[in-house]
DNA sequence: CCGTATCCTAAATGATACTG
DNA sequence: CAGTATCATTTAGGATACGG
């Protein structure tokens, strides 16, 4: 394993070490990056959407954590010229060779959920 | 979505919210805990061995790392009294249920990696 | 061999108010 | 509607030295 001094994709850092877990974390290990993805996915395309869908997340969580993933290459941005302004976000191709990943993240933390849940009340 | 103010699972806060993804990071989110893990799964099953496969960890962060997925109930520590002190971890049945979320990882990680680098040199 | 303790810096998150 | 700016707090990460 290395670790990676200064190694840009289109001026931006995106590799800490050679490692791909690590490498993973860095694109989505962010505590609202996976489910804003997931519901952008799921066709919550919008920013007002997207915080009535995620209500606990502040505007400056949900708009820092669009503006990175946008810069990652993860999703796309499109303006409407239109009043009252319209923009809409989706996957990029890049960005849906993340689902994979996300489904399984779902899952188990459904899963965990019930489990922890479920012991708390016994 | 619900945020968790104080839920227990044997003695320590598991939940904070009720999210998949959140809960899901809250277990493997930090930087060194999905590798650590893969590679007690590859039978790097020692702090030595660990060390000599992740040589960027420092002894404080594996050493939190480990500690905090065993309090999460993800791997098991078996301790020999022998001298010198043998120490063994390995998965637990909960742990081996991250698996499928490993395995997309280090997946997705490897191709990016690729795609990176070779994006570099151009 | 297998860690922990201490000290420090950097990064992530959040509340609130404000803007094109 | 779709954000940004500012300020403050908390958490993560790392270097180094020491202990069972």
């Amino acid at each position: 394993m290395r670790k990676i001094t200064s190694t840009n994709f289109e001026n931006e850092k995106f590799l800490e070490y050679d490692c791909p877990f690590i490498t993973t974390l860095r694109f989505i290990g962010k505590r609202w990056k996976p489910a804003v993805l997931w519901k952008i996915n799921q066709g919550y395309i919008r920013f007002k959407l997207l915080k009535q869908v995620l209500p606990l997340i502040s505007d400056k969580m949900l708009s820092a954590t669009i503006r990175e993933m946008e810069t990652d290459g993860i999703i796309q941005k499109e303006v409407f010229d239109e009043v009252p302004l319209r923009v809409e976000y989706k996957l990029t191709e890049f960005g849906k060779e993340l689902l994979p990943i996300l489904k399984e993240m779902n899952e188990w933390g459904m899963k965990t959920i019930e489990k922890i849940t479920s012991h708390n009340k016994v």
